[in-house]
DNA sequence: CGATTCATTGAGCGGTATCAAGACGAGTGG
DNA sequence: CCACTCGTCTTGATACCGCTCAATGAATCG
């Protein structure tokens, strides 16, 4: 057994700690673990993690702040794929081919853990709990993609937005406290872009939902004050 | 070291082997991985292989015939979330939570191959390597999600259904030796519920296509003329 | 052959993209 | 403190495109 003192990181001081990937460790594996795991990279707005089509080579934890992942097309169109929350895994996408399929980038200052494959790989074959812990991940990954997908789908602005405003309180509430509230720390316009519509078209959207009694809209911040509603609309093929 | 002849399956005799999971896997692993697999399960048209809810106990490999993958929600609306093609995974994302987040529906008359989660688990802790390719899986899978976020994402109908066209080809390709021949074993109607579209959209879509001279088409049979073109008309923001 | 399902085609309407102009905020320098 | 500027966001007018509804056409099966 090792003391913990020895860690070169702070997983065990880590506020995020509970929702993380290294919660469900023995003191050994938390051990084995932090040896492979950089902590608080600081990472500025508008600063890339990694780039479309170079070598992948590590997985991140967002800890603080946020990042957008998208692709550029040949055509030059740009298209965003992802957004990331504190505790959200960023590249287990590329992990296995070892070439980013996206490009990540800071969409304010944000702090960042980094997790190297290759040692992360021969973790996992040591110890069969992380090949489960990857197994968990990659289905949580897989779920929230497909709860986009399912977004994405629906034809009216307005359902679009109460749905993605719904994902980001859903995925954002097990760590801030406010039940209601949610920030969003991105630019309409990549909002937009994420959701497949004109920019213009989501700020209508968002006035009426406010107009509708919905949510209250400070600038970024919005407040949800009907979640049924909010749900109902979002979930409404038409409107 | 066993005999093959001692396997239940038939996996080494299978025409997907070269494209389906055990392609990596030495005899020592190949015998104990046909141990856990029961190949070539009959699955009618229109019958489920598993529903939205219930408990998920299988992963599937599709040898024969497609699958779309839907969810229902409380509003009644249905919403179709993947087609699976001969040689894919089905029922990677429940893997981890053991209830199944969406229903899979046969779209024709198929075969397939059914894997236990909690034997695949139990195999993976023993052989690191099933491990590694879980992860290459998982990892496909997600690319493969991200592709058909980005084919939602447009706003032109003629360019989600080029893309769609090109996305099906492009996974049908390792298998059927027709390079520029798409078989879309699914109604008109399905593939209008993926994309977010109207069915009656989809069918003017196909008629651009068509006159534009890019794919000529025969009921459910699409034969590419222009690859270069569709892609054009797929990445195409405007149109 | 009639019955059913699926696919196409047309007419009208609503919603979104587009373009343009204006409002608001933050940061800067006088 | 105020003018200036830049980027972001909003608001308005018009054209286009896809949704809806309804009717027709095509294919499969009993």
């Amino acid at each position: 057994m090792h003391e913990i003192e020895e860690t070169i990181n702070d997983c065990d001081n880590c506020a995020l700690f509970s929702q993380c990937v290294p919660a469900t460790f023995d003191a050994e594996n938390l051990y084995r673990f932090s040896k492979i795991v950089k902590t608080n990279e600081k990472r500025a707005y508008n600063t890339d993690l990694f780039q479309q089509g170079s070598s992948a080579q590590y997985l991140y934890v967002v800890k603080s702040g946020g990042f957008k992942s998208h692709s550029s097309l040949a055509t030059g169109s740009l298209r965003i794929h992802e957004f990331f929350l504190p505790g959200e895994l960023i590249g287990l996408d590329s992990m296995a081919g070892g070439v980013a399929l996206t490009t990540a980038t800071a969409v304010e200052d944000s702090l960042v853990c980094r997790i190297d494959y290759v040692q992360l790989a021969g973790l996992r074959r040591e110890f069969p709990l992380l090949s489960d812990l990857a197994v968990k991940m990659y289905g949580q990954a897989l779920a929230a993609s497909q709860v986009i997908l399912e977004c994405l789908s629906k034809p009216s602005a307005a359902s679009r937005v109460a749905c993605f405003i719904l994902i980001i309180l859903q995925r954002s509430e097990p760590l801030d406290g406010k039940p209601n509230g949610v920030y969003l720390n991105m630019p309409i316009k990549d909002i937009a872009n994420h959701l497949g519509l004109a920019g213009e078209t989501v700020s209508r959207a968002f006035a009426k939902l406010v107009s509708w009694g919905y949510i209250t809209r400070n600038r970024r911040h919005i407040h949800i004050l009907d979640a049924e509603g909010l749900q109902l609309c979002a979930s409404n093929t038409e409107l």
